[in-house]
DNA sequence: CAGTGGTCTAGACCACTGG
DNA sequence: CAGTGGTCTAGACCACTGG
């Protein structure tokens, strides 16, 4: 299972067994301590940390000294918002499995919209994303038309956007600006994600712009608050006059 | 500078050098390297990885293989990061006029209540927060006991919260962590906030902490997502496969 | 090629939790 | 008290970047 010959590193491995182990329910709240790691995978104190801490930092597991390291039970998926990742990204991190279906990928007049970043006609692509099987957002993409046309050519139920955008279109995502906010589900967004009519989902708006602050992109998203949610780390570092 | 016999971690103290450093224009671009680093604080290489691993995964820096460890441009790390500092600036900052109405200040049984980051009784103060004479927000702040009483001799309805913690009693914020998510409204919140019951309310929990990674504050923050939304810039890691 | 970060070992002592 | 995670040392070899 873990292999020192695999070219992958060690603590990855680790770490993804942990995953698959959580998954399967093999602890109930606790993982082994970092000695019993230790014995069971014949490796070092550090390659073991290294394997919790990242599972710590994506939110799947937590440290308390003295007691152990504990499973963070039925905790929705958390995106770092300082990163600019993709859901399948995200989804991934979590240890759960990514998958989207299309809903709709069409061209859009320009009089007709209300999204006045690009001057001109829009593509729009809109996905239904779920993790391990269940509905978790609805995703609204927005682009020029020449981009969306481009992508619209791949198959958008398996690729990932910002793969496509950054490898295969050699288009450079630089920095985003977000606004997170909270609306009543109507009845088309409810039934998509499966909650009820009037159900209270987060909304991000979202602009991707590259190193210039060219707009390369418009977004709007619904989560299911029971299953996503957003984590930010702030700094207080000399506010003080 | 470095002083192995503190007892604040030689690898937090490594970490708050360098960000003083960084932030004195010491370095243009790079950071010296880690063989230069552990010459230079006479520590291991572990130490100086798990100094750079917190700046890293705080924004500040990034590393490339074979190359070194980059400042990241544009992060501003001498703010909050999403304007979340203090309510009062905020709402002062979009030209309103911010208020506030206390409505509990009283201590809570640790056996009452479900949050468990300081291992004792608790204080905890909610206010409802006004823009222009409109209920903007409910704030529930929880500290501990010698804390939570000490703040409620203060008046806190025209105190800021923040200003007393860290000019009065002398307690130096440093980092927080936030969850954003969103409910529907229970009929209290929606009487306070004004809104119809069941419609969605945008929530924010959130641990402050001090250098050392103590818990300080407890928070939890219901927002009418009309009157107030989170906007955040978020920047596309270079990482990628 | 020299220099960089990435991975990993095999230890050590400490501080904290609970019985 | 035994067991836990937190910190730290002093090494080693690897993979990658650039001249």
């Amino acid at each position: 299972m873990i292999d020192s010959n695999n070219p992958i590193p060690l603590h990855v491995q680790i770490s993804n067994a942990l995953v698959k182990q959580i998954k399967a329910g093999m602890y109930k709240d606790k993982i082994p301590s970092e000695r019993e790691l230790i014995e069971a995978y014949t490796v070092s104190r550090t390659t073991v940390r290294q394997a919790i801490a990242k599972l710590v930092n994506d939110g799947i597991l937590k440290k308390v000294h003295g007691k152990g390291t504990f499973i963070n039970e039925g905790k929705p998926i958390q995106e770092w918002l300082s990163n600019l990742n993709s859901l399948t990204e995200t989804i991934k991190n979590m240890g759960m499995a990514p998958s989207s279906k299309l809903l709709a990928a069409e061209q859009i007049d320009v009089k007709d919209h209300s999204i006045d970043i690009f001057n001109m006609d829009l593509y729009m692509i809109e996905r239904l994303r779920y993790a391990d099987g269940e509905p978790l957002a609805i995703e609204k993409h927005y682009y020029p038309l020449s981009v969306g046309l481009k992508l619209s050519s791949y198959d958008l139920e398996t690729e990932t956007i910002f793969d496509l955008l950054e490898n295969e279109m050699g288009i450079t995502l630089a920095e985003a600006e977000q606004i997170i906010s909270t609306e009543d589900a109507d009845a088309r967004v409810a039934g998509l994600l499966g909650i009820p009519k009037g159900a209270s989902v987060l909304t991000v708006e979202r602009i991707i712009a590259d190193e210039l602050g060219n707009p390369l992109e418009f977004y709007r998203g619904y989560y299911r608050p029971d299953k996503y949610v957003f984590r930010v780390k702030s700094k207080r570092n000399g506010l003080r006059s």
